[in-house]
DNA sequence: CATATATCAGAATAACTGAAATAG
DNA sequence: CCTATTTCAGTTGTTCTGATATAT
């Protein structure tokens, strides 16, 4: 069994670039499973877990704020928050001076999850932040800069076949 | 309009932990939305092409094989397989010689998309490595290989509330 | 009336679990 | 009969697009 984090696609060419690629997708794998135990264990998935930590961090913030946060369009925010209203996690209550907004908060329950670290994805990346050193860690969080801008780059090219 | 992969969650803990995760996240999102776009405009998603990559470096791969490089559940490879041969882009013939097993082998269309390099993940990625050293690139490596051991470890634990 | 904010309806993929089918 | 390989049935979450509702 060959992961392709390693030696997949290595025939004939080295190619870093699938390396690198098969390094991201083999992480993003493995946040997915985390995701799902998560679910099983603590209640909530990586992306609901990851809207829980905003709400926690700046309460009364908007769905449209947590949105653009999460980079996230707002119909997406939407159900996120109703499966976590559902499960009685966050509240939203509707702003007294102006009417469209909404404001979101976490319950007691919810703030429970919040606080707990254990068996998450944070969790296990602040494992990694306290294994390297600080110019690993920002040469790694530099080089995922560079990533998502060259991606987001290729998302807005023009592709001629 | 503040990003997570920079000075959100940054309000009095430094947290270098919620910087490297917002990043990863922010990666994750723009990947998925390049998926998309590629859904549209190459008529492969991120995770189809991935595949096809794979069974252009090894045709004639089976289905289980694949599921393993792509750290995927055998019935998930299903439902991909199914989606790229609806598209006439993956042929699968049964083995003559074991009748359990299943080839996969790429169309001419198939190898089209296989060659197909604007506009994917894999041009973004490769522009990066083009623009860093081979250290920085080695180091990242390194640190995504870290990740995903631990979020892996995460994922086995027992949590206790 | 125009704008801002949020939701809804509808759709596709992705991915699983667990069971079943088929072949050796 | 047991095992290996694959598929199927059923489920859930994520995410979007585009339209709609509501409030300013």
């Amino acid at each position: 069994m060959q992961t392709i984090g390693r030696a997949a696609f290595e025939g004939r060419g080295p190619s870093k670039t699938l390396v690198l690629l098969g390094s991201l997708w083999a992480l993003d794998q493995e946040l997915r499973s985390l995701s799902r135990r998560m679910e099983r264990h603590l209640g909530v998935t990586g992306p609901q877990r990851l809207a829980i930590r905003v709400i926690g961090e700046s309460p009364g913030v908007q769905p449209g704020a947590l949105a653009s946060q999460l980079h996230l369009h707002p119909s997406t925010v939407t159900g996120l928050i109703a499966r976590l209203a559902r499960k009685g996690l966050v509240r939203a209550r509707r702003d007294a001076v102006d009417g469209r907004r909404i404001r979101l908060s976490l319950t007691p329950r919810g703030e429970r999850i919040n606080r707990q670290r254990r068996g998450t994805a944070e969790f296990a990346v602040n494992r990694v932040c306290d294994e390297i050193t600080v110019g690993q860690l920002g040469s790694a969080i530099r080089v995922l800069e560079k990533l998502r801008r060259s991606v987001a780059s290729e998302r807005t090219r023009t592709v001629r076949e």
